[in-house]
DNA sequence: GGATCCTTCGTATGTCGGGG
DNA sequence: CCCCGACATACGAAGGATCC
């Protein structure tokens, strides 16, 4: 079941213009990285690679350069659809999903619980992504052929696991890290507040975020910027913003000390409790052959041919 | 399966003023 | 004097949801 649920979510993050686009270019990347050849450290340490591999699509992109709303708007989608991918790939065979908020994945109880309101207006912002961390489940009940996953698992709470049994945490992506790094470290303070004593509250329909077994926000960048080391020091503003934010900061980078931290470090920090060994790489490695079969929607087959996301 | 509404996606560039 | 953060501004498209 979870595995059917992240495959549907790799699939729907994947199918937009601007990831259906951009993929090619990404996987023609990755295989001048990795040299054709993948193992559990290999992929793990694509984490490193992100910012590298993200830009790859500018380049072989006719958008390149020209800084149109068309390259803003799709490179933001883009770089939410190459997070979700990259982190699926590394939770595979794990109970941890992460998908792209949308009505068919995201189930309600999820929705209401993160709900903020000012006085009465309902004013959370769609989160990008989002992980839900399951319990060990013996048997799930039978999924209906046509039924969406959202409704599913509205259906199936509280049979077979409640709100206290899973773990769910928001991840922010942006493609740049400048002022706007003032967001997430306000929605984080929202999310870590206890009350505010005026009109602003979190969660609805009786459901909260306290009601989860853990909640975390996280902050995912490329940067876009140019001039790492310039723009992103220690003392910087925008990353003492978002630095202390409960589940990280990360970035597509290799980790730089109290700067931000490579992204495949998330795992390790968010969700060490549900990996399926304590080894994650050596995990990893054994699951590299089924990239060619069960996996195959992640679109690593050996072949450049199939460098293409089926729709 | 359109048509429509609504939100979100940043960039480049320049000015201003505080602090070291 | 130099560095850095805050602030302002225009722009149009992507994509999801919803309603026929």
């Amino acid at each position: 079941m979870i595995e059917s649920y992240r495959k549907a979510a790799v699939e729907s993050a994947m199918s937009t213009n601007s990831a259906k686009n951009s993929f090619p270019h990404w996987a023609k990347y990755i295989s001048t990285i990795t040299n054709d050849r993948l193992s559990g450290r290999i992929i793990f340490d694509l984490g490193d690679h992100l910012r590298e591999i993200f830009n790859a699509s500018s380049q072989g992109n006719t958008r390149v350069g020209e800084n149109t709303n068309s390259s803003v708007s799709a490179g933001g989608a883009a770089w939410e659809s190459l997070v979700c991918w990259y982190l699926n790939l590394c939770l595979i065979g794990s109970n941890v999903v992460v998908i792209k908020s949308k009505k068919d994945l995201l189930p309600r109880f999820i929705t209401d619980a993160i709900a903020v309101k000012y006085n009465n207006f309902k004013s959370n912002t769609e989160a990008d992504l989002i992980y839900i961390a399951f319990p060990k489940v013996q048997d799930w009940p039978e999924k209906g052929e046509k039924e969406l996953f959202s409704t599913y698992f509205d259906r199936v709470l509280s049979i077979v696991f409640s709100m206290k049994d899973i773990s769910i945490g928001v991840i922010q992506t942006k493609t740049n890290w400048n002022d706007n790094a003032q967001i997430p470290m306000l929605w984080d303070m929202v999310y870590s507040a206890k009350g505010f004593g005026r009109n602003v509250t979190v969660g609805s329909k009786g459901r909260s975020i306290e009601s989860f077994a853990s909640f975390t926000y996280s902050f995912v960048t490329v940067p876009s910027q140019k001039d790492i080391d310039k723009n992103y020091k220690v003392t910087s503003t925008s990353v003492n913003r978002v630095r202390n934010i409960s589940g990280g900061n990360y970035w597509g980078l290799p980790t730089k000390d109290g700067v931000a931290d490579s992204l495949n470090e998330f795992i390790g920090r968010n969700l060490s409790d549900y990996i399926p060994e304590a080894d994650l790489i050596g995990w990893l490695d054994k699951q590299v052959a089924l990239l060619e079969t069960d996996y195959s929607y992640f679109g690593l087959q050996k072949e450049h041919s199939k460098y293409l996301i089926q729709s």
